[in-house]
DNA sequence: GTTAGCACTCTGGCAGTGAGAGTGCTAACT
DNA sequence: AGTTAGCACTCTCACTGCCAGAGTGCTAAC
């Protein structure tokens, strides 16, 4: 022990490579990893008890821990941080799986919603976590289109399209059943008025609209929904998250108990948290990993995610990544999720360009 | 024993009444139930002894259950079956109950998908199983309005409302960018020829369509798309299952192996087996409960379903109900399905009338 | 036909045991 | 100095035996 530095950061180069072989070991078997069995798999060229005494600075630096006192080691949170922190800029994504994602995203027809579940499927295929995906969104949404047609008796059926894509449809109660002339001529009117604008824009017109005729009301109270719309999509930092394969990261052995699982759907479910983190991710610009304990609900201790951004900052952005347990492939789910990322944004440059 | 008739069909009414006891106290408390708590707890008027002689008549005709031999009582699905049967068609929802639905549903915006969300939801708050509800869907899909946007340099959004509410947003990619009021004069065209059309109908008419202006070409590719949208929308017997609360579910004790629940997951989400009953529940007019053992899929073998109706048969239907465990509370469980598929009979009908 | 009494059975929890895996320490080695 | 062999020690896990508790089925009395 001696001279050597106990709490702090960066590692001499042979417990660096132990620490990556521990890591390695542990996320290939799921189980604390022992030092004979180590010296056995990777060719670390020194003896066990030599392991043993590099494993326990380890320990006592933080990077590692065990279960109980004759079991071996698992990697601590700090530990994958400081392992992935060493990884972080290396290696694209192996050719051959580059190509099988870019076939499977020519595959796709051009339905934009599509997209998003396929980018999150793709990733939860290809690193065995879950894909999350949500869809591109900009700051403030424009409208892009507008239509009006009958729907019942005394209803409007009003088709909001936004610049960024998505489609939304409200019902507007008639205090008479109207023609779908008027309709039209309303929904003329609204798209000559509005097409190109966001909530803030409209607002500020609507007390000048006209209300002659019943088209004129009608555009009124129309664009009042929209209004509505506009502004209830800018609120929400994330309109929808895909997931895909949230049941294969279910699978793995340290989520048994089916409570653990139940909470952690929860907190995605609830996605106020999702979407800080998205809101983090689109500020830091590149791929960001949160492992374990570094997620403060306490329900997320135990997953770790992979999220990059997409898409061009100040116009559309949107995140994709994958989340699993913390013992997770980390060089494989960055370079993958990122491969994706770059896939997006190609998608969203063809589209809003 | 001697003159009983041990396998067929009705019962006397005590056994009927001890069946109908162990399984309300099965369900409440989720354990086998003893003949000494059972004579506690419902006034049955007789001695724990007779009562095990009861139940062991009902053993033997198929009923009940023993975990092992010096348990108490379990329900089988036949018992199970039986007790439903006796109370198919009884008493409505508890007003109070009601009032909460309708309460709930008078919150919702007119925001068309926003029914089937609320419907699962609710049906999952006041169930405690999972909720379930499929979009009211016709035979055969009808286009209500067609439009085309830009969207991008070499792109149109083609955006499709069907007639009976659903709205599609599918992508056409163009050999030249072409100009707003071009893709206005095609979507004009569209809606006056397929207004109100089915696919065969609009597939019938393809190859008569003029192809002389830049608007036409567009009108004949947006044509055929359109097509394939309607077919894959009739051929979809269930265009989407919303569930809720499917975590609740997961929560209860016999889903503590989170394999199960994992499988049970897997059925849902691949939908076919989902599709199937829709359709059988659609025919049959009226509520239909599975019981456990009666799901063909293995996986399912652990649930219950109860499942109803709603719409008008011929025009458009839809499915709403709930999925739980097999021991769950059939008598609640009917009477909710039953009324929240009332309250969509009245919104469809609203609708499209 | 119903009930009290009783012997019987099976589970679930608990303590005890032994093998196995892995560690940390000490002392020898290079 | 750093590295390694040897060894005592610790802790888990699987297995066993044991006991209390709950519930049953049978028999005999009411």
């Amino acid at each position: 022990m001696a001279r050597r530095k106990d709490r702090p950061g960066p590692l001499d180069l042979r417990s660096a490579a132990i620490l990556r072989a521990v890591i390695e070991e542990h996320v290939a078997t799921a189980q604390p990893v022992g030092s004979v069995s180590l010296v056995e798999k990777h060719r670390l060229g020194v003896s066990p008890a030599t392991v043993r005494n590099v494993m326990a600075e380890l320990e006592r630096a933080g990077y590692l821990g065990q279960p109980h006192t004759s079991a071996g080691r698992v990697p601590t949170d700090a530990g994958y941080r400081l392992y992935v922190e060493g990884i972080a800029d290396t290696a694209p994504l192996e050719p051959v799986e580059q190509l099988m994602i870019r076939h499977q995203f020519g595959q796709v027809e051009f339905a934009s919603e599509q997209w998003f579940r396929l980018a999150a499927a793709t990733l939860a295929g290809t690193t065995h976590a879950a894909g999350l995906a949500t869809p591109a969104k900009a700051q403030a949404a424009r409208v892009r289109r507008v239509d009006l047609v009958a729907a019942g008796e005394r209803m409007a059926s009003l088709v909001l399209v936004f610049a960024e894509g998505p489609v939304k449809q409200l019902l507007i109660p008639l205090d008479e059943p109207l023609a779908q002339e008027v309709m039209d001529e309303a929904a003329r009117r609204l798209n000559e008025r509005f097409g190109g604008r966001v909530a803030a824009e409209i607002e500020r017109r609507l007390p000048s609209l006209e209300r002659h005729d019943e088209a004129a009301r009608l555009a009124v109270r129309a664009a009042e929904r929209i209004v509505k719309a506009l502004k209830e999509f800018d609120a929400s930092a994330v309109e929808d998250v895909f997931s895909e394969g949230l049941l294969n990261v279910l699978a793995e052995p340290e989520f048994a108990q089916s409570d653990k699982v139940r909470r952690i759907f929860a907190v995605l479910q609830d996605r106020t948290w999702l979407a800080a983190l998205v809101v983090e991710v689109v500020d830091a610009g590149d791929v960001r990993v949160y492992i374990g304990t570094e997620n403060e609900p306490v329900e997320m201790r135990d997953v770790s995610l992979v999220l990059a951004p997409y898409g061009r900052p100040g116009r559309a952005t949107g995140v994709v990544g994958v989340l699993g347990p913390t013992r997770l492939s980390y060089p494989h789910a960055i370079s993958t999720v990122r491969y994706v990322s770059g896939l997006m944004n190609e998608l969203v440059d063809h589209l809003y360009a």
